[in-house]
DNA sequence: CGCCTTTGACCAGCGC
DNA sequence: GCGCTGGTCAAAGGCG
């Protein structure tokens, strides 16, 4: 998919005012230049006509204005492109749930659970089959596995790691190949801190290899690590918080969807996991999509994201 | 040296 | 009880 196409970095924001612009052909005297005048906090304390201060001041605040108008309109567009991916992400994952991987009579308990817990609205996900009887009898481990939700990840065509980059530290414990899928499922847990129960299960879909499936239990008992970890490879919140994370990575821009949080309460249709009607589907479709766009958490991932890439941009050209 | 991945062994749940 | 299966453990080795 072409996601210069939905994304479009090109536009001059101008972060740094004095900065040369970035298509122009950039001599080293400019460039010095323009990195020697790169205003900072410090040349505002030092510079003594106030006249002077308060002018360079208001033009600075009418830049970062401007560019607080462009980051807006950027992030219009940016949740637009998102709705209409999703909107093609689910139609794929409804195309391909209906083929139904041999329905495995002998699901284990533990996995049945996770899929019914909180993901009723996984997205017509084959294996959201199992039934809700389950749920009534699990015992106490359902106590333990407090939040699980499941994330879809695209990945290179060549790449066969099952690396799902979400911010946090992951370490592998464990490999091992289903049944129901010829890619081996690797086992995670957060070790960011010694103490998160987190845990990750990471599989490529039986029906496209290039997509991770990545499947989480629990709730980090931490803050996020900061930003600067992952800084340019990867930028998402705290599953748990956020119902979805946007990533870019060097490779493009990657929407990890959590659909934990997606409305299960109000489609009422616990006692028939199975939505397989279009308008059902297209109506949960419209309610995620109305709901990710109205979450600030999303749209400041988002413009995090977005930022984060301009600023990696501007160093990658200038170095 | 510490952290990580790999991988075979082991354990527990489930169906028969 | 037995076999199958998914999940976890832990020793061994690699890497920075």
């Amino acid at each position: 998919m072409d996601y210069s196409s939905l994304v479009d970095t090109s536009l001059d924001l101008n972060i740094n005012p004095l900065r040369v612009k970035s298509d122009a052909p950039v001599d080293a005297e400019r460039f010095a230049m323009a990195n020697k005048r790169k205003p900072t906090f410090m040349d505002f304390q030092t510079k003594p006509p106030a006249k002077e201060e308060t002018g360079a001041l208001v033009e600075e605040l009418n830049r970062v204005s401007e560019e607080n108008r462009k980051l807006t309109e950027m992030l219009t567009v940016m949740c637009e492109n998102y709705n209409a991916l999703r909107s093609q992400l689910m139609d794929y994952m409804s195309k391909n749930g209906e083929k139904e991987p041999l329905a495995s009579s002998k699901k284990r308990k533990s996995e049945s659970s996770n899929n019914n817990d909180n993901n009723i609205a996984t997205n017509g996900n084959s294996e959201t089959s199992s039934t809700d009887e389950e749920s009534s009898k699990k015992p106490r481990e359902e106590v333990i596995k407090a939040k699980i939700s499941r994330s879809y990840v695209r990945t290179e065509a060549g790449d066969t790691g099952l690396i799902v980059k979400d911010g946090y530290q992951w370490r592998k414990y464990g490999q091992k190949v289903t049944r129901d899928n010829p890619s081996p499922r690797a086992y995670f847990k957060c070790s960011f801190a010694p103490s998160c129960p987190v845990k990750k299960k990471v599989q490529r879909s039986i029906d496209d290899q290039s997509v991770l499936v990545a499947t989480y239990e629990g709730e980090h008992n931490h803050p996020h690590p900061s930003v600067e970890a992952t800084s340019g490879s990867s930028r998402s919140l705290a599953l748990g918080s956020v119902p979805c994370s946007a990533s870019l990575a060097s490779s493009g821009p990657t929407i990890t969807l959590d659909l934990t949080k997606s409305k299960s309460s109000n489609d009422a249709k616990s006692s028939k996991p199975k939505s397989d009607a279009p308008e059902v589907r297209q109506f949960l479709v419209e309610q995620m999509a109305s709901s990710l766009t109205k979450d600030p958490n999303f749209t400041a991932a988002l413009a995090a994201a977005i930022s984060g890439r301009m600023f990696q941009q501007n160093h990658s050209e200038k170095w």
